[in-house]
DNA sequence: CGCCGCATTGAGTCGCGTCAAGTATAGTGG
DNA sequence: CCACTATACTTGACGCGACTCAATGCGGCG
């Protein structure tokens, strides 16, 4: 399926937002548009002719297996993100999609050339694997001493801001993209703790759980305080 | 001071080696040689006008501070590294010499001129982020849901292959470059579980303490064992 | 020498993991 | 429409591993 660029909602945004026109149309003949339901992999640790893409719509993770069989979440995707190793023989990690997701897919090959060929596109990608890079670190801080309470909180709030279409302000009412135990592995808790933890911290009044998914802000400053974090 | 490329010792793998002799004299120009000794700080979290930096030689930390004033460790730079957030308004994590160690300093705005001027060097950049990426994921697995001990002894394993200076196989003596406090806070435990679990790899047989920093592997096969990975 | 930073060691406690039931909710096939 | 199953989630009891608190050892330096 051929990409429609002029369409694309994160054309603006993208990592190749910074292409002209013309540039953007050349680049679209080599991509191709995919879509990933619930569950879909995208590629697996270990595959040598992984893709790279930038992410429409919906939400990927990117996962680690370790020894024992547990899966790591280590990072979420959103749209406008950009998933690929660009310069590793193989992927490293599993990217399997949250949600019904659309992608804009790219062999690696074709995306090297582009680098080479549009120097913008190099600079943009770059920026994005810094702020990737930023919030792999911010991952590392959330879950290196912080209780289970504060890393759930931290987590929550998080979920609010990304749920939010604004920047400037965070959801009031969101759907979790991850199952209680894609929440543990994130965190490195057990479900069992996660439950709980959410339990209190409904009773504690920061937040009020709507079905298994659904998540209201009752006090988002208590949800805050609670996850150790300064007021952004 | 100004730079020696000539003498560099990571002349051909930093990320400047991509660019011809005559490209690295004008970036030269730009740039300057630095000498921190351990504890000074190249900059600190917060600061809006924070250099750019390649390590020459020793190692530096990249570290967070949370709110009760601990400290947590984020990343380790090794010669060769590359420090600074390209596009970030300000530094968002402090960087500091765990030993003496000598640098090539940009101005941000230097670099990110030569990085319009060079396409290459982003590309080099690019890649070098990507490493950093990954670095901070495997980090993010190793703590986890790793016990102590395994996170004790995959992180002198990497120390290992780290102070090796051949890449195909890792040193059998070596001195840690970090502290009991602040291996306790990169890999997110206590003092005193480092300093009991590090007994304790002793005892198993698969280390011997020479001082308080030197560490002799003894058995290297155990070590990994321990450490839960695969056989790299 | 006396002080200070770093490391070790011990005793006690607690948070979270483990194990084990038990409860929704959706999907499937009869 | 209803059993039947699967999957996700919740809840409780219990134990262990790592944190906390506290004391001691050790080396460097003024």
């Amino acid at each position: 399926m051929n990409l429609h660029c002029d369409t694309c909602p994160v054309r603006g945004s993208a990592a190749c937002a910074v292409l002209s026109d013309d540039e953007r149309a050349a680049l679209a003949k080599a991509g191709r548009s995919r879509t990933l339901n619930r569950g879909e992999m995208l590629f697996a640790a270990g595959d040598d002719e992984a893709a790279c893409a930038t992410l429409i719509t919906g939400a990927l993770k990117v996962s680690g297996i370790d020894k024992d069989g547990n899966e790591q979440i280590l990072a979420l995707v959103h749209p406008a993100g950009f998933i690929g190793e660009l310069f590793a023989p193989f992927a490293h990690h599993d990217v399997v999609a949250l949600t019904e997701s659309r992608l804009c897919v790219f062999a690696r090959s074709d995306l090297e050339r582009a680098i080479d060929t549009y120097p913008a596109l190099a600079r943009a990608l770059l920026r994005r694997s810094q702020e990737d890079l930023l919030a792999s670190r911010n991952l590392l801080e959330m879950t290196g001493q912080a209780s289970a309470e504060a890393r759930l909180a931290a987590l929550i709030h998080d979920f609010a801001a990304a749920a939010s279409d604004t920047s400037c302000h965070i959801a009031a009412r969101f759907e979790l993209p991850l199952t209680r135990g894609e929440i543990a592995s994130m965190l490195g808790l057990t479900i069992e703790t996660v439950s709980r933890k959410l339990g209190e911290l409904e009773t504690a009044g920061a937040i009020r759980r709507e079905g298994k998914r659904g998540i209201e802000l009752v006090d988002p400053a208590l949800l805050q305080a609670l996850s150790g974090r300064q007021s952004a």
